[in-house]
DNA sequence: TAGATTGTTAATCGATTAACAATC
DNA sequence: TAGATTGTTAATCGATTAACAATC
């Protein structure tokens, strides 16, 4: 059995990949694993043990090259393919998420989006028509998508997920604050403003 | 010297208290460090061995008295007292987070909110009205806040953030996708969905 | 070539878990 | 009392860093 990678690893790769997808955009050439650590707080020896889990990227005394290594990234993340993404909950964050750039730009696609109100359904955010949540999970089970993100109430988030994740969903971006409790092969993030202001109000006086 | 806490454990206290107070609020009076793990997925070792470091909230045979262990955890935060927040950047993001109840349930007010677009400006959000960024650091300053949250695009984002720190800020919460490069004793945390879906996708087919 | 930098090994450091005496 | 659960110590596990031979 192949050795698997252990999670934080995994997890530190899409930074190394926006830093190495803007010295792309700058023209940036060639980077070391010293500049690459330099530029977003972590150390070298580091950067190239995580990079060597997948493989030998660089050359000795010149380093790697930023477009290579930004091919081998996207590759290794599966982000050299488009995702789509529904979208469940289209209150104000709900709505934010909906219309921003940010996710198309990386190939992160929103086919189609959920909410309770019937006040709501049958409008237009983004790209895609608002639905009941009736059927939902027929209507994500037809659209095939397999990501999804969450931003409904606290009360309602678990309900949702287990519909979602009938309906093929196998990876949930939770804005709600509220922890899942799901099957451990679904995949969760977890967005929560709160926490992390909390984590830091510790540090202040 | 005290021994310092690691910023790991830190960083549960306030996921330790988000269950907490949910027990609280269902009217559950004790709970071990048994319960309390399960519902988060964690240890109950950890959860005791992170609780020590502050000091002994327990009973043997009984546990934990989750009144009791709410108000520790928030003295420990400092969330036991309301807390001024900047908000810059008042895009549909930016507005999202301003009409957001949760922050003012947990005692996050925001006091400030600017956008460097004229036709914002004097508009209200939430509770605020939105002014324009010329003199940021004097009205932060004249507030007195010491955390701010940043919703602007990333290519303001260091220079805002250089503004907000002459300002008096301490603490960010960088909603741009950009990794800030500031001084070590200003506490910065990211949310960024982007690299949150690219560490789904590495699981994904 | 000389200098720079990788990939990797070994050493260090830190975090988690297991175990259990203390005690409510 | 008997059972349950804490706080803490020691053992284990895993992650980071330092060092360096290989080599571009």
């Amino acid at each position: 059995m192949e050795k698997s990678i252990p999670d934080i690893v995994v997890g530190r790769l899409p930074r190394y990949l926006r830093a190495l997808e803007y010295m792309l955009r700058k023209g940036i050439k060639t980077t070391s694993s010293q500049e690459l650590g330099d530029s977003i707080g972590i150390s070298a020896a580091q950067i190239r043990k995580d990079l060597s889990q997948f493989g030998e990227f660089g050359k000795q005394g010149t380093g790697y090259s930023v477009r290579f290594l930004v091919d081998q990234l996207q590759s290794i993340l599966h982000v050299n393919q488009p995702w789509d993404l529904v979208l469940v909950g289209v209150g104000d964050l709900g709505t934010a998420l909906a219309t921003y750039q940010g996710f198309v730009n990386r190939g992160f696609r929103i086919v189609l989006a959920f909410d309770n109100d019937p006040a709501k359904t049958g409008k237009i955010i983004g790209d895609v028509t608002i639905l009941g949540m009736d059927d939902i999970e027929v209507k994500v089970a037809e659209s095939g998508a397999k990501i999804a993100m969450l931003t409904v109430p606290a009360s309602a988030a678990q309900e949702v997920a287990e519909s979602l994740i009938k309906g093929g969903i196998r990876a949930i971006l939770n804005y709600a604050p509220m922890q899942l409790s799901l099957p451990a092969d679904i995949h969760v993030e977890y967005i929560d403003p709160i926490t992390k202001l909390q984590h830091m109000t510790y540090y202040l006086d």
